[in-house]
DNA sequence: ATTATCTATAGATCTATAGATAATGC
DNA sequence: ATTATCTATAGATCTATAGATAATGC
């Protein structure tokens, strides 16, 4: 076999740690250590798994966290039912089922820590795996004239920058579940803020 | 006089070069040496003009930014019209105007990092700079009948999480500048996306 | 005389590697 | 026999401090 073989349940009990680790603080916030101590193991193990060190690391469980999201929103939309407000609840509770997926902080502070190749891929597939299904949810609801005409891609992004920000809403300022919240904020965008007479 | 005088032109340099930085790549992601480096001296001389390190440095300049925002968005709103459109237009032009104001990364990646006394405070300082304002102007707007009855404090949020993330939007996918977007988002939250007959 | 910067260095911590030891799978 | 982990260590880099030198303000 061309590449040594390692045995998959420990080398998944890294990833996992490490992909739990970099999402939430991102790749300059997590050391070796941290996802070691994460493992319960020393830091230099990790090479075994992982030849490459931090930024494969990195590389490879921000992959496997974008390729997870595309599929759970796939699913999620799939599951919905086919009015638009349906397809986007579903979006929106698959969003707050995981980690805050920070876009900006990819962008801005990740990235630059990374070589441009890992980067431009990486971005690549952020905007592939999260903006894409729920642009194509929007594109099937325009097509059957449940919405208006717009640019959606735009508001693609924008939804799921809202919908991502209720992350940052802290426990003691959760009126109720962060669902129920994302399903207003979709209301308002759906129906305006305007009073509909 | 109970503190050393320090020249406030060469201190001032060095906050703004740190404010830049930290609030591009964040906390971790910026060592004292890059702040150093972007002024033009060497990384010890940053303890001339803050004593207290790297740590107090960042809370320092981050209060100035987010009392900055404040102000900013004080202002803004004053000079925009009256109509809800007018305000909410003019918060996304000072947002889209100023480095990202990314509150997923301050409070998944940065806060952790400092000591908890310090995050508290400016935790609740972003939330008293960004959110407020823009409630304020949503409920005047309710009060007016400008809009309907909603969670002003989630739409807030909501709002300034939407008109954020056009900062990820990478330069070569904009269509057009990241203001022209932001009204647009702004009309399809003032509006809906549902076609109006 | 005071303020700003520099050089030099301590001590901690980080990524990464080498090679020994322990655990596991036939 | 192979895979996983460990200890030990190299070398880079980080924050922070001490004390010398340069620049500036009366």
């Amino acid at each position: 076999m061309d590449r040594q073989e390692t045995n998959t349940v420990a080398r998944e009990r890294v990833l996992e740690a490490a992909e739990r680790l970099f999402a939430q603080r991102g790749y300059t916030g997590v050391t070796l250590r941290d996802i070691a101590a994460e493992v319960g193991i020393r830091h230099a193990s990790l090479y075994h798994h992982v030849p490459g060190g931090k930024e494969e690391l990195f590389v490879e469980v921000t992959e496997r966290m974008l390729m997870r999201h595309r599929e759970g929103l796939r699913q999620a939309i799939r599951d919905a039912g086919p009015a638009i407000g349906d397809g986007l609840r579903a979006i929106a509770a698959w969003l707050l089922s995981q980690p805050p997926m920070d876009l900006i902080r990819m962008t801005y502070t990740d990235m630059p820590a990374i070589e441009p190749a890992h980067a431009e891929r990486l971005s690549n597939m952020a905007y592939q795996a999260l903006l894409i299904p729920v642009q194509e949810v929007l594109e099937r609801a325009q097509e059957r004239g449940e919405i208006g005409h717009h640019d959606l891609g735009l508001v693609a992004g924008g939804l799921v920058g809202m919908i991502e920000s209720l992350h940052s809403v802290p426990e003691y300022a959760l009126v109720t579940n962060r669902p129920a919240m994302a399903n207003e904020l979709i209301d308002v965008v759906l129906n305006g803020l305007r009073r509909r007479e």
